[in-house]
RNA sequence: GCGCCCGUAGCUCAGCUGGAUAGAGCGUUGGCCUCCGGAGCCAAAGGUCACAGGUUCGAAUCCUGUCGGGCGCGCCA
């Protein structure tokens, strides 16, 4: 249930009764604890509104709520605040009668586009960002019950590739230096810039391949198919949910750009421009307010990634039948997308109410503020990245536990590591730079996701060094402790977190939510024996437990990070 | 030149459609294991929310300007 939206609809409700005109309550979760567990604001500025005086509307709103059995206590404070304080027993019946997630009011079509990386080259930390957030936000889009069509729009296509084929005809499918796609494409830049013959190749290989010639065709496919192996690996190691079939490559709509283009001539929005056909809207401009191009088609024929991305945009509205499209990539695409979004708007090749979403973020960072780079002032491979995450966690957790036995610590480390990575860059909102620190992200302090793993194992040995079996645990939750009470509300808050990552896509949300959890438990935890209770209470103290593991464990797989029982 | 994003504690970051005394972690200082895991908990110190105006009952949040940083602006993606 959203807790939230119960409360705001109860008392908008009341609000616009009194209020004599709509009016939103505005409810929030409190800002301090004194003030309850939900406050809303909605009434000062109904009084305004109305020319009354807010805290006499306040007293009518609170005499007119729905709230019986809702809300233990509605009190009125300051200029007229309305805090809001959750009934135990209400908290207790919810607590036993709901499940941890449900369904979104109005269940969408969803394409979420993201990752979507050039097979040219090994996928490094600039790929990192747009994989998991990606993850993050479809995952929690189909909890919420929502269709979610992943899409990998990988770079597959254009002239770099008929240097790669070149090369790979010299070197041979099987050779060492394909393990390393990196080295792999920095060889072959140097054949191309050195060897004039070699260079021709590479050329005709372009021309064969835009062609379709078959032989060339084949080549380029099996380039591209073990580059894919290269990033399922990656994909499989990061635990994001992106399969073979999630991917829909540039070249997928290769045979859609001739019908972009007549589209577009149709809509009458094609402009040729020194050579090349464009698309200008009054709206962009470029250098000293010159008319900024769309180009769709450059001046030797071939076509751009505009073009491509409009075919995308048209395939997702005519066979995907999307309502919405999300698109997780760089910020400095910004500007590139808002063109292509209001050039496939005029066009026509959206759907009726389809959305076109830009969901932005900055460069990852090195401590120093420049981006991150290896000592050597080369890109951070992210194969390379995540071997040193593990071996960090190794490390710590050997420390920690060195009475572990050696694959079970392995098996620890590789959860906590890639679960640091990943939760260091959820955890934060910055669609400007951010910054990638070990020592922060290992550090398992904070919010981090080892102190997350690190609540659900304390919790897990509770049931453990108890002997209980949690699935026959019965009866609902007695709350007698503040601890206990802040506790539940906090539990009851994850649809509404869920509903907000959803609608912002901001995953980030949720580690803030994850985190505030994991710290009321730590805190009921120290406050509130639970083994040595009375019965009575230990079994009540026990349900609170089960529900946070499975909360935080929930949670953190919505996240794409997977738990331990022990750590 | 124009446009986008950003500027919050020494550092890394939160701050949800404008709400009450701007919050965490790290670091610093000081407490807490006769009790379910001390990778924990509690407390203290630390802020002209870049700056200046404006809007209003109320501004870190909205508007204008200035300063500072990042990025983008025709045939790469």
């Amino acid at each position: 249930m959203n807790l939230k939206r119960l409360l705001d609809e109860r008392l908008s409700a009341a609000l616009t009764a009194a209020a004599g005109a709509e009016a939103g309550a505005v409810v929030q979760p409190a800002a301090r604890p004194e003030f309850g567990d939900y406050q809303a604001n909605g009434v000062m500025g109904a009084a305004k509104r109305a020319r009354g005086n807010p805290r006499q509307l306040a007293q009518r709103v609170v005499d007119a709520a729905d709230l019986d059995g809702v809300a233990a206590r509605l009190e009125i404070a300051g200029p007229g605040f309305i805090n809001i304080t959750v009934d135990d027993a209400f908290l207790a019946t919810r607590l036993a009668a709901d499940g941890l997630i449900e369904a979104a009011p109005a269940a969408q079509t969803v394409v979420v586009d993201y990752s979507s990386p050039n097979l040219a080259k090994e996928m490094h930390v600039g790929h990192l960002r747009s994989t998991i957030i990606g993850d993050a936000v479809a995952r929690v889009l189909e909890a919420l019950g929502h269709r979610v069509i992943r899409q990998n729009h990988v770079g597959d296509w254009g002239t770099q590739f008929g240097m790669l084929i070149a090369f790979l005809d010299e070197t041979g499918s099987d050779s060492e230096l394909l393990s390393d796609l990196e080295s792999f494409y920095r060889a072959a830049k140097a054949r191309f810039d050195d060897d004039a013959a070699f260079a021709e190749r590479a050329r005709r290989m372009v021309v064969g391949l835009q062609r379709g010639d078959a032989d060339i065709r084949a080549r380029w496919q099996r380039f591209i198919d073990i580059s894919l192996s290269h990033c399922q690996a990656i994909y499989d190691r990061l635990g994001a949910t992106l399969r073979p079939e999630h991917v829909m490559a540039e070249s997928a709509y290769n045979d859609d750009l001739d019908a972009v283009i007549a589209d577009l001539d149709a809509a009458g929005l094609l402009t040729e421009s020194e050579g090349a056909r464009c698309v200008f809207l009054d709206e962009f401009t470029g250098k000293d307010g010159a008319p900024l191009p769309l180009i769709v088609q450059k001046s030797d024929g071939g076509y751009l990634y505009a073009t491509t991305d409009l075919a995308a945009v048209r395939h997702r509205a005519r066979n995907l039948a999307a309502d919405r499209v999300m698109y997780f990539t760089d910020a400095r695409q910004a500007l590139h997308f808002r063109h292509m979004f209001a050039v496939a708007e005029r066009a026509g090749f959206g759907r009726a109410g389809m959305t076109l979403e830009h969901y932005p973020f900055g460069t990852m960072l090195g401590a120093d503020g420049k981006p991150f780079r290896t000592r050597a002032g080369e890109v951070v491979k992210l194969a390379e990245l995540l071997d040193e995450a593990e071996s960090r966690a190794l490390a710590v957790v050997t420390a920690k536990n060195p009475e572990l036995a050696d694959d079970e610590r392995r098996a620890i480390a590789r959860v906590v590591g890639i679960g640091a990575v990943k939760y260091a860059d959820l955890s934060k909102n910055r669609t400007s730079d951010y910054v990638f620190d070990w020592d922060q992200m290992l550090s398992f302090d904070g919010n981090t996701a080892p102190y997350l793993l690190y609540a659900y194992t304390r919790i897990r040995s509770v049931f453990r060094r108890g002997g209980i079996d949690e699935a026959a645990l019965q009866g609902t939750v007695v709350i007698s402790e503040p601890a206990e009470h802040a506790l539940s509300v906090m539990l009851l808050r994850l649809q509404e977190t869920l509903e907000q990552v959803a609608a912002d896509g901001l995953p980030h949300y949720l580690c803030g939510y994850l985190y505030e959890l994991a710290t009321l438990f730590m805190r009921f935890y120290e406050a509130c024996p639970i083994l040595n209770a009375e019965p009575a209470v230990r079994d009540s103290r026990l349900l609170l437990c089960r529900r946070t593991a499975d909360t935080v464990r929930t949670g953190l797989n919505l996240l794409g990070i997977e738990t331990v029982e022990r750590m």
